[in-house]
DNA sequence: GGGCGGCTTTGATTTTGATCAAGTTGCCGA
DNA sequence: TCGGCAACTTGATCAAAATCAAAGCCGCCC
């Protein structure tokens, strides 16, 4: 399924060397590459970092317009709900993801961490006036975007033609492969995500989810311990049972 | 669902008004507004307006990549492929939509015509030549992303957590809005899909979703003729059906 | 250490939508 | 006007996942 295939991340990966922010000590998720010395001084002025707990709110439905943000470190949900409450999350991030919607136009989105996630944020104007001084700016915001379209198509052939087991292999593949991404894919981590978040994700029931785990666990496909860590000890194995070619 | 809003779409329109692409006699979807007059006849020396039947496929998989093209009428399909054949469709572009992928980075898509396509196209390179030459060009770009990611995301709150019953009606309501853009959503229409294109849009089967046409019937949300053209008595009422807020 | 609450697992049953299998309908060409 | 074929509909049955209902398990606070 390639959500993210490596050679894209590596992509996003190499551009961000040279610059960190000196405020949060991050790398600004690649926005810093094309910014000039003073561009990025003027970023770290304006930047602040904080902590963010499970299941609270990034940046709130209409919010989410008013600032940008950089995640250091931790997963971040983005989810839609219907009016009668059945939710429905859209897309993960990870560190070094770049989060905010440029141009304002609200998409109902509300953004909260999985995990306690480290942020590193800064004011709409400022990076609305970076935007228009630094040419490369913008291609870097549109690259991001591109990348999370090409990831939200990939999640709707999951979510509209996959088998429970299936999506469930899929999760964590996905997991494996963006939990980590200084490494690469990983054999062995913890899901950032609780049973119900897994769910919401899948668009599944929680009693689904737990019994395909079960069952991917009894067929030896992974491991697990304290219901969160989890080993793979074949890759291929869990690509296949994923229905990923 | 809002998968575009009338008011997002009214921004997009409203942009191409002035330039009209004198090749083909057709706005070229918003980018022309930010485009010179002489850069406007280089892209109009480089464009070709073909028709495309039904089934045909745009662009093929990686060539996705060697062109752009400007829908300048008819529907087209984005759609992912299992390897054992389960579809997905992932998208529908319906005319002014601009397709075609800036900076190459296959997906693994195929784009072919719902119903008979005009569409306008030119290569690569010319429009890479004037994405360096024409600030606001990739500022168009990166918008029509945005607006393709939301629209992602909003068809993935529905393949994930609506009914078939929901699906469907969301489908219609879609169609209904989208159908006929200059004169916002439309009452009657005919269906650009066929039964077995719309259930891999909604990821169902062919027969779900016939039964499920046919209880929107005989319940009054929707009346039908030829199995293709559609009324719809009360747009309330379907949007009620289909879960939109 | 004991109990409480949240998360997870497991089991029994029901429901939704898939699958299998005929029919219809409508269109097109002979 | 008549096949013939493809698209669509309808019906019967089946299976996958949802729902309903208890347990476990684990960490935390007292």
């Amino acid at each position: 399924m390639q959500i993210v295939t490596e050679q894209r991340r590596k992509d996003i990966h190499n551009s961000d060397i040279p610059s960190v922010c000196a405020a949060c000590e991050a790398r600004h998720g690649g926005v810093c590459g094309t910014l000039s010395a003073d561009q990025l001084l003027d970023l770290s002025r304006h930047s602040t970092r904080r902590r963010i707990e499970p299941g609270r709110e990034v940046v709130g439905q209409g919010e989410m317009t008013d600032s940008y943000a950089n995640i250091i470190s931790g997963v971040v949900k983005l989810s839609k709900v219907l009016s009668d409450g059945r939710q429905q999350i859209v897309g993960l991030q990870f560190a070094p993801d770049f989060m905010g919607r440029p141009f304002t136009r609200e998409s109902a989105l509300t953004a909260e961490a999985a995990i306690d996630t480290d942020i590193c944020s800064f004011p709409r104007n400022v990076m609305e006036r970076l935007v228009t001084e630094a040419p490369g700016l913008e291609h870097r915001l549109h690259e991001q975007a591109l990348k999370e379209l090409d990831e939200a198509r990939d999640w709707m052939l999951t979510l509209g033609r996959k088998t429970a087991q299936e999506k469930v292999a899929s999760f964590l593949y996905i997991i494996a492969t963006h939990i980590d991404p200084e490494n690469g894919t990983a054999t062995a981590f913890d899901l950032p995500l609780s049973r119900a978040d897994i769910a919401d994700y899948l668009g599944l029931t929680i009693e689904t989810v737990s019994r395909q785990i079960t069952k991917l666990r009894k067929d030896n496909v992974i491991r697990i311990e304290n219901s969160r860590h989890v080993t793979v000890p074949s890759m291929d194995r869990l690509m296949h049972v994923a229905g990923i070619d």
